[in-house]
DNA sequence: AAGTGGTCTAGACCACCTC
DNA sequence: AGGTGGTCTAGACCACTTG
């Protein structure tokens, strides 16, 4: 095989992926150190380097110093998904997004919550039922905490006009986030609000956020009934 | 602020991050040249590059040749998601795994199937239903398609020993995936085999993988009542 | 046409880990 | 102690996109 003066990192990632899947390299294998490896593809070594980093982010390899580079035994896959602002999504797929506030209320946060913010109490926050509408249809139903202790000035924020999410994705970015993903039957009140049949299973993602170690806001939304999260990797 | 001789990447992007957190750029302004920072960071710019990249990866910012870097007004939160081979979830929370092989039959893929593939037809395949133990307990439930076509080795491998998935991981590994995520209420049959009330909801991870264009395989995952997905990001 | 990000090269030094 | 990957620097050229 012959290769171009000049490799992209990506060529050079595509080569040593299709040497493990033509079984040149398997797993448990041992691969030439990254300077061999420049040597005979004729680039820089800063370029194996690059395409190696991509296939150990990627978990199909896995590199140590001194110790080399081996083919996984239980290669993980992993997938990204994205989530977007529920508004966002609902108009990128041409229907009306309608907002609807169903409460707001300033309260001291359960222990459940605390937790998840990994702290001991929340004395004061917001809790926030919503329903998201996509062209008149219930869409996710969210019920969120925000802490006014990390952001007083959600007091003040009028919810019909816009969602909370929204203001707080515009006026508090987070630095950390988690998210949880499970199956939920949904209960009568809320397959009311979200017109499905009591007993439904219903996707849920529970999302935490932090500035910080400084709690923002969690939310568990509940997805319509045919909602898929969709991934590439 | 002052800053080190040597700057590493990441402190480059936990300072352009903080920038954004106390609102020094905010959400729409353009951030300066990659080349000016670097000049104000004493760094060099490949390091802002890779920082900045870093960032645009995360779905933070967006970059564009002469139009220059601006801060993204809906941000999008990506996660990432690891989705081990089941074995080795299980034995990683210290309990006893066992696999159970239900059925295996060599049978032409529904249409459905062959959608998911992207191909018109799937004539010889394996589709194999087991059920993934986790001390004693059921843990997943597995309904996998196979393609003959192009992994007709599998014709030959003795599932009474090794699950589907080991196999395919150890022997052929892929190079495209898709995933979807789903929740779904449980059948008579199916909820027997789980051990769990009909009509539960069930969180459904769907995989399907490919080597270049060629199917490998599908898998639908049933995973018990109370699985929860987990990330971070 | 010109400005911006994208990426490669060559060399250097460092950090971590086996050996 | 030495070998390996990790990453920074400085410079160069390229690719894309906007003015």
């Amino acid at each position: 095989m012959t290769f171009a003066d000049r490799q992209s990192w990506k060529d050079v990632r595509e080569e040593i992926r299709s040497r493990i899947l033509d079984s040149t390299y398997r797993p448990g294998d041992k691969l030439p150190r990254d300077h061999d490896l420049a040597l005979e593809l004729k680039c820089a070594r800063s370029t194996v380097q690059r395409a190696m980093s991509s296939l150990a982010d990627a978990g199909i390899i896995e590199r140590k110093r001194k110790g080399g580079t081996i083919i996984k035994l239980d290669p993980v896959t992993r997938a990204t998904i994205n989530i977007p602002i529920t508004k966002v999504e609902i108009e990128a797929r041409g229907l009306k997004y309608r907002h609807h506030l169903i409460t707001s209320a300033v309260t001291k946060a359960p222990l459940s919550i605390s937790a998840r913010f990994g702290i001991a109490d929340l004395n004061s926050a917001v809790r926030v039922k919503a329903l998201h509408m996509a062209a008149g249809r219930p869409y996710v139903l969210e019920d969120r905490w925000i802490s006014l202790e990390t952001v007083p000035e959600f007091r003040g924020v009028d919810l019909s006009n816009i969602s909370a999410n929204e203001w707080l994705v515009r006026n508090r970015p987070y630095s950390r986030c988690n998210v949880q993903i499970y199956a939920e039957l949904i209960m009568k009140k809320e397959a009311n609000l979200m017109e499905v049949p009591e007993g439904s299973a219903m996707l849920i993602l529970e999302r935490t956020t932090w500035i910080g170690d400084e709690p923002i806001t969690h939310v568990k939304a509940t997805h319509t009934v045919d909602y898929r999260l969709i991934t590439n990797g």
